[in-house]
RNA sequence: CGGGGUGUGGCGUAGCUGGCUAACGCACGUGCUUUGGGAGCACGAGAUCGUCGGUUCGAAUCCGACCACCCCGACCA
């Protein structure tokens, strides 16, 4: 490929908006332009490796029996009503009506169909285990996104679907995945780790996230340094050290005025944050009043919560107002008094003794309120953020936090959505069963961006081979003093087109000084940099350099050929 | 949705306390020179100053509304 027929421009300056290196290189070096929030065209380089990390997919998903398939981007509104969704998922799920008047939507993912295609296609034992993948466009409305490919709005996605008789063949088809995506992201050049996860409103009873550790993720990750433990911190139960013993103290009102955050009514009385008890008020979707509990050292995690009482639809933080109408007080508050809530209790506040609640006046707390002695909890449940240095569960360490960015997950669904669908199957028993799911994810924008920010340097990119636009990076330098500059070029080039689509080389033609040309190879980042020039030929052939490592050598042009052509 | 910020040519910016023909660097076109690390000279093209409205003799500049985008938070199968 030509340069100078290349649809791209590479910017001398960095774009205000960037902040991710990723985002910042891609843009820079002409692979990505932005159309909207959220909203991104891939100019010709972005979308060689996407291409690329597209058929790593591919490769891998075949690998494990994947059958390939394509299902559509616009679905009947119906189909999301039947499975649930429709109602659950907030605005994030873009709903239209078509000119008829038919409600549709844009699809997020594609449980929907692919049960639907099951209904129809499969009756019998005998055409399971089947596992069925595409790669689709999906569009999430998200309230926003940030980092270039890392949060977007519409991505093209790799989502497959395990079809099994029942949860053992589940296991199987699960694990199968597992293997496959650790092979993806170790070919992608990525350092994912496996983290069980939350299952959230894709509902099922297992999840894993494939995480890679990055600055900027949005994740965090709980770890344990003896891999005994991993989780996303919205689910990691980690151990809570046991409070000292006390006696049960009477209550006592105590006046604390202007203490209206933990921080500041520990240090108002000049006691551990751990001596007291924070209280935090939410609005469930089914529309219960939940007052959670948590001791003043710990943040309540939402997840826990929403999962603890069940609550349809997530939750939001109550207004003032609805936690005043409850006998409350935003700032002071706790269950002492509190009427028509539901009362969510960390397990470990129940342990502790003697704590500091609000008084739900304002201007006073009360000391020594213990649990159940002073208020009846109406759940008990972990629902705190495991936080850094807290006990390993499995041994007892340390954990550290860690923020990450997911580049795949695996889901085990069960049977949600073939229930809803009547996706059965008649089985060997003559009974029909429902068929057993599971589903799997890879962003292929996101892993693009991931791939950067792992390989690249002040600079710019370093695409690691498997992935990379082009082979190499030819750079003619020269050839208006001496035309066997230009005769090996265009030679070099002329094999490359002849030895396979990904083989081909990127040759910089253009007029241009030396300098900038060695820059923008460096910035567009091919494996490979070959140099032609008057001194490189003097020299004996073609300099090669290795632009991750910046070795370099000259070798024969016959050798360079050889190196193109991939033999 | 809350908080903060920014919209001036393809990119990065200046101008913004009201007054010349909207300026600068890069990029772009033509010509000459140059050619191993973002070249030089000359000429040139390119901007409804986000949109709408208001104030004013006069608005990129002041006021209002709206829109878009970015950052922090909420949110995030």
């Amino acid at each position: 490929m030509r340069l100078s027929q290349l649809f791209f421009a590479s910017l001398r300056d960095d774009p205000s908006e960037a902040e991710m290196p990723s985002h910042r290189l891609l843009l820079r070096a002409g692979y990505l332009r932005q159309l909207g929030s959220g909203i991104y065209s891939l100019l010709p380089l972005g979308k060689r490796v996407s291409d690329r990390v597209e058929q790593v997919i591919r490769e891998e998903i075949n690998a494990i029996g994947g059958q390939e398939l394509e299902m559509p981007v616009v679905h009947p509104a119906e189909i999301w009503k039947e499975s649930g969704r429709y109602f659950k998922i907030g605005p994030e799920l873009v709903r239209f009506k078509d000119r008829g008047e038919r409600d549709l939507v844009l699809a997020m993912t594609h449980e929907e169909v692919v049960a639907l295609l099951l209904r129809d296609l499969v009756q019998s034992y005998r055409q399971l285990p089947m596992i069925v993948y595409h790669f689709q466009t999906k569009f999430r409305d998200e309230p926003r996104s940030r980092g270039g490919l890392i949060r977007v709005r519409e991505f093209v996605m790799k989502d497959s679907y395990s079809c099994d008789l029942d949860d053992a063949g589940l296991d199987v088809s699960y694990r199968k995945h597992y293997a496959a995506y650790v092979k993806i992201f170790e070919r992608l050049g990525l350092e994912a780790i496996a983290v069980r996860s939350d299952v959230g409103i894709m509902g099922g009873t297992a999840a894993h996230e494939f995480m890679v550790l990055n600055e900027f993720g949005e994740d965090t990750l709980v770890l344990c340094d003896n891999g005994d433990f991993a989780d996303n911190q919205q689910i990691a139960e980690v151990g809570k050290r046991d409070p000292e013993p006390e006696e049960l103290l009477p209550m006592e009102d105590v006046e604390t005025p202007e203490a209206t955050t933990i921080e500041a009514l520990a240090n108002f009385l000049g006691i551990p944050k751990a001596k007291t008890a924070k209280a935090a008020f939410f609005v469930t979707g089914d529309g219960r009043f939940v007052v959670a509990i948590v001791r003043g050292d710990y943040d309540v995690n939402e997840t826990k919560l929403v999962n603890a009482i069940k609550a349809t639809g997530g939750l939001r933080p109550a207004t003032v107002e609805e936690i005043t109408a409850r006998g409350m007080q935003a700032g002071y508050g706790s269950p002492l008094g509190a009427r028509d809530a539901v009362v969510v209790v960390d397990e470990l506040v129940a342990r502790s003794r003697n704590l500091v609640a609000g008084a739900n006046r304002v201007g006073w707390h009360v000391k020594n309120v213990n649990v159940p002695r002073d208020y009846t909890p109406d759940v008990m449940a972990d629902i705190t953020n495991a936080r850094k240095g807290d006990p390993c569960p499995n041994c007892g360490s340390p954990v550290k936090l860690r923020k990450g960015i997911e580049v795949g997950n695996i889901f085990k669904l069960g049977t949600d959505f073939t229930v809803a669908f009547g996706s059965t199957y008649l089985g060997e028993d003559g009974q029909r069963h429902p068929i057993v799911m599971g589903s799997y994810g890879i962003g292929l924008g996101r892993n693009v961006a991931c791939i950067v920010e792992a390989h690249h340097d002040e600079k710019g990119m370093v695409w690691p081979e498997e992935v990379a636009p082009y082979a190499a990076h030819l750079v003619a330098i020269g050839g208006a003093r001496e035309t066997r500059v230009t005769e090996v070029a265009e030679r070099l080039h002329e094999v490359a087109q002849g030895a396979g689509y990904w083989r081909d080389i990127l040759y910089d033609d253009r007029d241009e000084s030396p300098g900038v040309k060695f820059t923008d190879a460096e910035l567009l980042g091919m494996p490979w940099i070959l140099t032609v020039s008057p001194r490189s030929l003097a020299a004996g052939g073609v300099e090669v350099t290795n632009r991750a490592t910046g070795e370099r050598s000259t070798r024969p042009v016959g050798e360079v050929e050889a190196l193109i052509r991939g033999s």
